[in-house]
DNA sequence: ACGAATGATTAAAG
DNA sequence: CTTTAATCATTCGT
């Protein structure tokens, strides 16, 4: 008998009707039995209710719970006093109490119960759910009839959740307009993408690849209406004839339109017949995505190449690189621009000074030049960014092409407050990439360096290079690199130029909370002479709110040191600036929010040649290099020279000049978090000659570090106060090391010291236990946004990435995937607690196991270097190379999924109950 | 309330 | 897995 109740009372449960015991029923009814034995269960739990302990109790409710059965469960709840104690605070007894309460239809109670008390988030959307269907069913009633999907919107409307129940987040419906935008674009030329394609559009608009994906399902569904609805195309009439613009851009099939006519969005595209060549306009793209969304977008060129490009909806950007010079005078080869429409565009342009062209291929670069617009006010949204991979110079010397038109003092800098005026005699080597009304014209025709390129300044002094890589998608507001002019030697006072970078933009959301907080804990650490300059360098991290602990120590504790992990913001900057007084970094610390993409030593994709690649600090004194990569896209690299140091060679990041991979995909992408600390010997420059290098690459990130370079988990000691923890602990954990990923075994001495790891090499070599099933949702989801989990499969590259990062600020929606494998707890994002416009990706991946990154957690203090990069993706090479990374990204796209609003359950009666409940 | 626009989900078919 | 067709759900304007 027993064992019979037991089991009926867990199975047949839901349905009465269930074949509980397909045998037993043949003697009985079916009616009869359950509740036969449903019953005994519950007497049995009655008797014994009083001398259960308070966790027995809760484990009882939860299961009644479970089981759906309200009725039992409010009986076995009348068998415990209602004034025990253990009904305070435990949330399994309020939620048997708030369900019992529903199901007796006694709402004013359950409405109570739900306000008494601030609910686990874990428990939030089984409340929410409750709360809900108790509101559906109480208008219901009123009105006598059931409500239709509309009502119980309004009902919605009415009657907010409780706070006590949620988070207090909103979710977003719709796409934002620019994603609109995007994918119309992308329609009208093929209305059945690649999955390429969809990848890439995807990271262009920040919507989900799942979401892309509905869309032009969605889109040819309804644009195929021929015969059913006629008058569904109103207002689709546009979908051709509107935008015109680029469809002819994209595909050659189409005959050239003439754009023109239509009001608004003028693109123009004017090959001059050139010498040599003759005008050619090539726009080739695998992804390449051409918006010009309303904006008027020029390209006006003889040789216009533009491959793999991805013009986002520009404000105005013109490109002309008209002159015909010898060469094509503009190429942009896996470039990426992108300008947010702002109040005030029209100035941007990216112009090729006469003669010479712009090539962002390899070798040269594109100059922008902000047109002689009328300074507008407002930050600059417009940002030009292309994807790292390209830009750069190869030769090391950067050539800076000035536009002519727009040369003239270089008065003021930038709005931004923390930016800071170049001395007049400063030099016009200045890389600047920022389009836009900002930069007043006035500004001297600086070269302009997309951000992603690395300029170097070889044989100066200050040397410096400048590398910034702006987020993958280029949604969110855009970057600005900033290069301070190397004070030549003796030249004018050093400044720093402060790198302005625009903040991200989350819709809706107030930036600007993260962006402090951000600001604090990067740049506090930092002194006051970055902190002050820089201040906007700072990514935003989305997820900051709902993980306080994930975060940096509350403000009165800065990390201890200069490495400094944000979670994830959505933008990418690197920035290397250079110090006056020939300082040099002693501290410099690398934070890479984004996912840091680490080729093991296995191999060296680049041998870098000490001019093309080379990442060493020529630093003296004790300079420190730490790097640490949070999870999120941005990436964020600052240097700094905290004390005066005598070196004048400053840091200098040379990268091979790639080829391109012209995938635009720009993103970051972290392998292993962790932090990195190059200490260099005393006094000496640390030289990694062959050593790890920093490539950009398709707009990410890569570390490279070859074999035999010694990175020691340092301690950073320079903070003495601090509590020693701070890295790792800002970090998160560190990906779980795939199964497969190698780690580079050089490194792997110095990640001993994290207790986690067993040993060095067990580390490689031994799977980890996945203990995983422990976490919680929400444990998963801490930990989440750094160390998106770990790929079970050989690839790590994969997991570490977080798609959203760069469109996640970008577009409105909420994208959460919380899902572990099962699925079972995690079912609602919502009560997970997140905080706005933040994308997790918190999956558990198919394997689950690999994910707890809490496992790894790093002890205090002792940072850890986990360089484990999936050789695989690198390997590639160029060519390939990029694919790796791009890849990645795209996955966990795959899994977001839009927050919705709580579940709404519908049912009728009571008959139904469990099924919303059983999580 | 009503209906349109739009995103998501589901089932069936390849 | 991807596509289609159908349908549901959410918003928003009227």
């Amino acid at each position: 008998m027993a064992s019979l109740s037991s089991e009926s009372a867990k199975q047949s449960e839901d349905s009465p009707e269930e074949p509980a015991g397909v045998e037993t029923n043949s003697e009985q009814k079916e009616d009869s039995d359950p509740d036969e034995v449903s019953e005994r269960l519950l007497q049995t739990f009655q008797k014994s209710a009083l001398s259960f302990s308070p966790d027995q109790v809760a484990c009882l409710c939860e299961a009644l719970l479970q089981a759906g059965n309200a009725e039992r469960l409010h009986r076995f709840l009348c068998t415990i006093p209602p004034s025990a104690e253990l009904l305070r605070g435990n949330e399994t007894l309020l939620k048997a109490r708030a369900l019992v309460a529903f199901h007796r239809e006694d709402f004013k109670e359950l409405y109570a119960i739900l306000d008494s008390y601030d609910f686990h988030p874990g428990n939030h959307g089984f409340l929410q759910d409750l709360y809900l269907r108790a509101r559906y069913k109480e208008a219901e009633r009123s009105r006598g009839r059931s409500l239709g999907a509309v009502d119980k919107y309004r009902l919605r409307k009415k009657f907010p959740l409780p706070k006590t129940i949620w988070d207090g987040e909103e979710t977003v419906y719709c796409f934002k307009e620019k994603s609109r935008n995007a994918l119309k674009e992308c329609y009208k030329s093929n209305r059945y993408p690649t999955p390429d394609e969809k990848k890439n559009l995807a990271k262009v608009t920040g919507l989900s690849l799942t979401q892309v994906s509905n869309w032009f399902k969605n889109r040819r569904q309804r644009d195929r209406t021929p015969s059913g609805t006629p008058s569904g195309t109103h207002s689709k009439s546009d979908s051709e004839g509107n935008q015109s613009s680029e469809d002819e851009v994209h595909m050659d099939d189409e005959p050239p339109r003439d754009p023109v006519g239509a009001s608004p969005p003028l693109l123009s595209f004017s090959a001059v017949p050139g010498s040599g060549g003759g005008g050619q306009l090539i726009l080739n793209g695998t992804n390449g995505f051409l918006t010009a969304a309303s904006q008027p977008l020029l390209l006006n060129g003889a040789g216009l190449i533009l491959n793999g490009l991805t013009l986002g909806e520009c404000g105005t950007v013109t490109l002309s690189p008209l002159g015909g010079g010898h060469h094509p005078p503009l190429l942009l080869n896996g470039a990426q621009v992108v300008a947010k429409p702002g109040p005030a565009l029209q100035g941007a342009s990216l112009t090729g000074p006469d003669g010479a062209g712009a090539r962002l291929n390899g070798l040269t670069q594109l100059v922008l030049s902000a047109e002689a617009g009328p300074p507008r006010e407002g930050p600059a949204l417009d940002f030009i960014t292309a994807p790292p991979g390209m830009g750069m110079a190869s030769e090391g010397a950067v050539r800076t092409l000035s536009s002519s038109s727009s040369s003239s003092s270089s008065s003021s800098l930038s709005p931004s407050p923390s930016a800071v005026a170049p001395p007049p005699g400063a030099l016009p080597s200045l890389v600047f990439a920022q389009s836009g009304p900002v930069l007043p014209s006035s500004m001297a025709p600086p070269g302009v360096l997309l951000s992603g390129a690395v300029v170097s300044i070889p044989g100066q002094q200050g040397e410096y290079v400048v590398l910034s890589s702006s987020g993958p998608q280029l949604a969110p507001a855009g970057s600005v690199c900033q290069v301070a002019p190397p004070s030549s030697s003796g030249g004018p006072p050093p400044q720093v130029y402060s790198l302005p970078q625009v903040v991200p933009s989350i819709q809706g959301v107030p930036v600007s909370q993260f962006v402090q907080r951000a600001a604090g804990l990067t740049l506090g650490p930092q002194g006051p002479q970055l902190g002050s300059q820089c201040p906007q360098l700072v990514p935003v991290s989305s997820f900051s709110s709902p993980l306080p602990h994930f975060h940096a120590p509350p403000p009165g504790q800065p990390p201890p040191h200069q490495s400094v992990a944000l979670g994830d913001g959505a933008t990418t900057i690197v920035s290397v600036t250079q110090l006056p007084s020939g300082a040099f970094p002693q501290g410099l610390s690398l934070s890479l929010g984004g996912p840091l993409v680490s080729s093991p030593q296995t191999k060296d994709p680049v041998p870098a040649p000490s001019s093309s690649s080379s990442f060493f600090t020529p630093a003296p004194a004790t300079p420190s290099l730490s790097l640490s990569a949070g999870g999120g896209l941005p990436l964020q690299i600052l240097t700094s020279t905290p004390g005066g140091g005598a070196a004048q060679a400053p840091f200098r990041l040379n990268h091979p000049v790639g080829p391109l991979q012209s995938l635009g995909a720009p993103g970051v992408q972290l392998l292993n978090s962790g932090v990195i600390q190059l200490p260099s010997s005393p006094g000496g420059n640390l030289l990694l000659g062959g050593g790890p290098y920093l490539s950009v690459q398709q707009g990410k990130l890569i570390l490279t570090i070859p074999a035999g370079i010694q990175l020691t988990s340092l301690p950073l000691k320079g903070p003495p106060e601090g509590p020693a923890l701070p890295a790792s602990l800002l970090l998160g954990p560190p990906p779980p090391t795939p199964p497969g990923a190698l780690v580079s075994s050089p490194l792997s001495c110095f990640i001993n010291s994290s207790p986690l790891y067993g040993g060095p090499d067990g580390y490689a070599s031994a799977p980890l236990p996945p203990p995983s099933h422990l976490l919680t949702p929400e444990s998963l989801l801490s930990l989440s946004p750094m160390c998106s989990g770990a790929p079970p499969g050989p690839q790590l590259s994969q997991s570490a990435w977080s798609p959203v990062s760069p469109p996640g600020p970008v577009s409105g929606p909420a994208l959460y995937d919380v899902r572990g494998g099962e699925g079972e707890l995690g079912e609602d994002p919502s009560l997970l607690g997140l905080p706005g416009p933040a994308l997790y990706d918190v999956r558990g991946g198919e394997g689950e196991l690999g994910e707890d990154p809490s496992l790894l957690g790093l002890p205090g203090g002792e940072s850890l270097l986990l360089l484990g990069g999936p050789s695989p993706d690198r390997d590639g090479g160029d060519g390939g190379s990029a694919l790796g990374p791009s890849e990645d990204m795209d996955e966990d796209a795959k899994v977001l999924t839009q927050l919705q609003s709580v579940p709404v359950g519908d049912e009728g009666e009571g008959e139904d109950e469990e099924d919303g409940l059983g999580l």
